[in-house]
This record gives C-alpha cells, sequence and structure tokens, in this order.
DNA sequence: ATGGAGGGTTGACCCAGCGTCAAGGTCAAG
DNA sequence: CTTGACCTTGACGCTGGGTCAACCCTCCAT
C-alpha cells in the first residue's frame, strides 16, 4: 500500500497533480486510513500512469476522462480530433508567426505598407514630424476602420499630391503644430485649401466616402484637438460655406451662421 | 467622445477588453462624465489599435507595455525574442503531435511496442484476455518504472518462452482468474513454476534486477490482490523454500516458518 | 515522554486574457 | 413614466497545476 507521495514518484507525476486529478474526478478518491492519508494500491498507479501518458500526448484532462473509458474505435477517433486541434492550434501560432515578422518588416505598427509609403512622401515635402506622427495617427484609425479601402484611398491620396497646390499646402506644416490667431499663415492655408476644395467639387470628387458621421466627427475633432491652427483655418472657411473637413461640404447659403456645427 | 463601447467598435476589441487593459495599466484609464462614465478621444483609439495589433501579432500582455513605448531597435529585439518563443511552442506542439500519433499507432496506452509484441504472444499461446489485463498493467507499472530496461526485460521475457515449461505454466491461465483453494492445477502450477525456478537459479539469473525492493512489493501484492489462486500457490512455494514473486529467492533453511514476509 | 524531522492533510491564492453573470445606475426615446 | 440599451464595479470561471500556510501524524533518538 502506497501513500501519494510514493504513487506519485512511481507514476512520475507530483503529489499537487494527483490531487488535482482527485478533484476534477479522473482518479476516485481512494480509501483512507485511520489519521487521513489516502493509501493507494497498484491499479491507481498503473491508472495514473496512463492518464500521465494521455495528459503529457496533448490530450486535455477533460478528454482524458473520455479516451481512458473508450473502446478502440472511439479512442481512435477521439485522438483523431485531438490531432485536428493540435494542428489548428500550430496553424494560428505560425499565422501569429507570420503577422508578427511583417509587423517587425513594416517596422510601422498597425499600418499597411501604402499608408507608410506615403507618409514617406509627405516627409520627402520636408513636412515635420509632429505633423507626420498626427497624419499616421488619422490613418492608423482610418485602416483600423476600413482596412478593404485604405489601398484605393491612399491612391487617391497620391493623386491629390500630384496637384501643386496640394504640395504648397503641405509646404506650410514643416514646423511644430502650435499655430496662434494672427498668424499671416492661416490666411493662406485657407486659401489654398479653398481652391483645392472648389477644385474637388467641381471634379465630382465630393461625396459618399465609405466612412460613417461618427467616424468623420472623431477624425475632425481629432484633428482639431493636436493642432490649434486646424481650428482657425476652419473658422475662415466656414465663412466662405465650407463646413466639414475629413469630408468637405458646401454648406447652403441660407444655413450660414443660423447653425453651427457641434464642436 | 467616444463611449468605451464606441472606443471598442473603432478598435475591433470587446468592451470587457479594453477594461482589462485599464486594469493591468496597458491603456491609460481616462475622463469620466459626470454620472461616471468614461470618455474617449481619439488619441485612445489610436492606442488601442497598437495594442491590439501586437497582442493580435502573439505579443503578451505584459511585453505590449514595453514595446510600445519602445524605440525602433529595442522593438526589434523584442519582437525577435517573442518571435522565438512562437517557435519553441510551435516545436512543443509538433513534439506533442507526433507523441500523439505513436499513442495511437500503438493502441496500447503506456506501453512500448515490444510489451505490446510480448502480450500478443501470450494471446498466441491461449492465455485469457483477464491474465493479459494483470500482465500489461504489470508491464505498465514497469515501462513506468525503468523504461530504459524495458526492452532488454522484455527480451529475457521472450527467451524464458522458448522453455517448454513455462509455455507450460502460461497454459494453465487459459479462464478466469478465480481459483480457490483445492484446485488440484495450484500444485501443478507451483511444480512447474519451481522447476523454473530451479533452472534459473542454476542459470544463475537470479540477483540483481534493476528494481528497488517497494517496487517489488508493490507488483507482488498486485498479483497477490487480482489473482487469489496466485497466493496459494506461493504458500506451496513458500514450504518448500522460495519466497517472491515477481523477485524468487531461495530463502535459507534457518528462516523457513520463523519469519514470513509482510503480506 | 519529548522533541524534531519529515512525511501527510485541507485551504487558498497565483499565472493569462479575458467571458460571463450579477446587481444596479444612466440615458434617450416614446 | 416606462422601456431598453448602455454604463458601472465586482467577482467567479477556465487550464493545470505551483506555491505557500497552518496544522496533523509518524517515527526515531534522546
Amino acid at each position: 500500500m502506497l501513500t501519494i507521495s510514493q504513487l506519485a514518484a512511481y507514476a512520475g507525476v507530483t503529489v499537487r497533480a494527483v490531487r488535482h486529478y482527485h478533484k476534477v474526478g479522473l482518479l476516485p478518491e481512494p480509501e483512507r486510513d485511520r489519521s487521513g492519508y489516502r493509501i493507494y494500491n497498484a491499479a491507481a498507479v498503473v491508472r495514473l500512469i496512463r492518464i500521465r501518458t494521455l495528459a503529457d500526448a496533448g490530450v486535455p484532462l477533460a478528454r482524458v476522462q473520455e479516451l481512458l473509458d473508450a473502446g478502440p474505435e472511439e479512442f481512435a477517433g477521439g485522438v483523431q480530433e485531438i490531432d485536428k486541434d493540435l494542428r489548428a492550434e500550430i496553424r494560428r501560432l505560425q499565422d501569429t508567426r507570420s503577422r508578427l515578422a511583417r509587423l517587425a518588416a513594416g517596422e510601422h505598427l498597425a499600418l499597411p505598407q501604402s499608408v507608410v509609403d506615403y507618409l514617406d512622401r509627405l516627409r520627402g515635402l520636408g513636412v515635420g514630424e509632429r505633423y507626420i506622427e498626427l497624419e499616421r495617427d488619422a490613418w492608423i484609425m482610418i485602416a483600423a476602420q476600413v482596412p478593404h479601402l485604405i489601398d484605393s484611398v491612399i491612391a487617391r491620396k497620391h493623386e491629390e499630391l500630384d496637384d501643386p497646390d496640394m504640395v504648397r499646402l503641405y509646404s506650410f506644416f514643416t514646423g511644430e503644430p502650435d499655430w496662434r490667431a494672427g498668424d499671416p499663415r492661416i490666411v493662406e492655408v485657407a486659401d489654398v485649401l479653398e481652391r483645392l476644395m472648389i477644385r474637388a467639387v467641381e471634379a465630382g470628387e465630393v461625396g459618399a466616402d465609405g466612412f460613417d458621421d461618427q467616424f468623420v466627427a472623431l477624425m475632425d475633432s481629432t484633428m482639431l484637438e493636436s493642432a490649434p491652427g486646424a481650428e482657425l483655418v476652419l473658422a475662415i472657411l466656414e465663412e466662405r460655406g465650407w463646413s466639414g473637413w475629413t469630408r468637405i461640404e458646401r454648406v447652403p447659403a441660407d444655413r450660414l451662421n443660423t447653425e453651427l456645427p457641434p464642436s
């Protein structure tokens, strides 16, 4: 007759594991001696070894139960199913690995390559790092929101950058984004922006963009929070009958100055 | 400004996950509105997306923290280390798979092929299934106890089976193992056994066997528990100056009937 | 008989990464 | 005013045990 530690030693497991198997019902609780110690026989050793063999083979404890009591057919079936799970888990980890590799290669977190290229183009235009970070954060959100559209959206952005006015616009953003009211650049930026907007409207490029209204509002509020100058530019443009930032719209004349957009 | 569920939706995570990230300090707790609701801004969306990106890539949350705040070099280093962990985990699962495959192929739990073959040979001799199970359980314990010796032990057993007396011995075990006192086969078995023992002693095959005493006692007690006839056979053999079962020994004449082995 | 060593016992907290109630407060709309 | 959707904190569950804590039992030497 064996004590729990002897049993555990014979089966090559820890005492704690044996008690755990008792608790989950894998190994029946044996008799106790008069002092309360569990006393085991060889049958327990055998059962415990079989449990260990299955558990070491990757069988979840919950399934060890069924497999131990199963006939050869159910046993084979169960083993196959467990192998299927293992294969799936391995594939999952391999997917994870390749994602991790892409992530390390791209070196820009949560951004597809096309966006990284676009940001590099902005850098090439002399745009300051602080503005780049603002853009980057916006693109992170856009990429998360509409991952299937991101490449086409970026393509359109590249086309827009072929317009000299757009290049001129970005050339304003070389320093820190802390413009104050009265900065002469603000009106200049508004002028350039208005020209761009007019051209966009004429080209019929204004309309459904695939984003929902809330998301557009979120993007706008981010810009306004991060760049104080943006608010001033927006104010000028609103006087001239434009509203929006992420998504530009012509405001009908009769609504001007009567219904302000929620800030 | 966003509620927690809007934030979660933008980042593609669950509300519960967001709160979890707050608890573990990955995402700073934002301001609350007057009713206690958390209110988020776009910066939180961006940070949450970056957290998700890393977490989805298999980075443990504890490490996401460092990676988010790390420069490009530490980032690359951290990613490499995580990849190493992933590779190790994949290899572990693959090992598990092959073990599982061997287990399914062997179809006999916790037994090496050599033992399965040996049991098949016994079956071929007409030994009953119940006895086979007794043998099998004993071999499970032996294989667990001395896995490195199991093949040589089995080889010796095969040699023993070349002895016609051993075949004769096993030929007794074709039915149920519930022999009662008075069964004439008991004496016959004892006779055969004694002849085998004598020959083993003469061949010098008795002695150190690589098992410890406790283990031998355990094996003996199993046999005695499972097969009532074994006890009777043992009694006869003890009268004739033998002791042990798993490990046979000549008892010196002066100890006969004075010191019985503990049952 | 007594003290210490070295077993044993139950119970409870710990790890990751949340899912899932529970029990109640808030908000917007009809 | 009610309803239903959403928010809050808190706590338990899952896997497979590891690691104390606090106390009991047995054996051996003194």
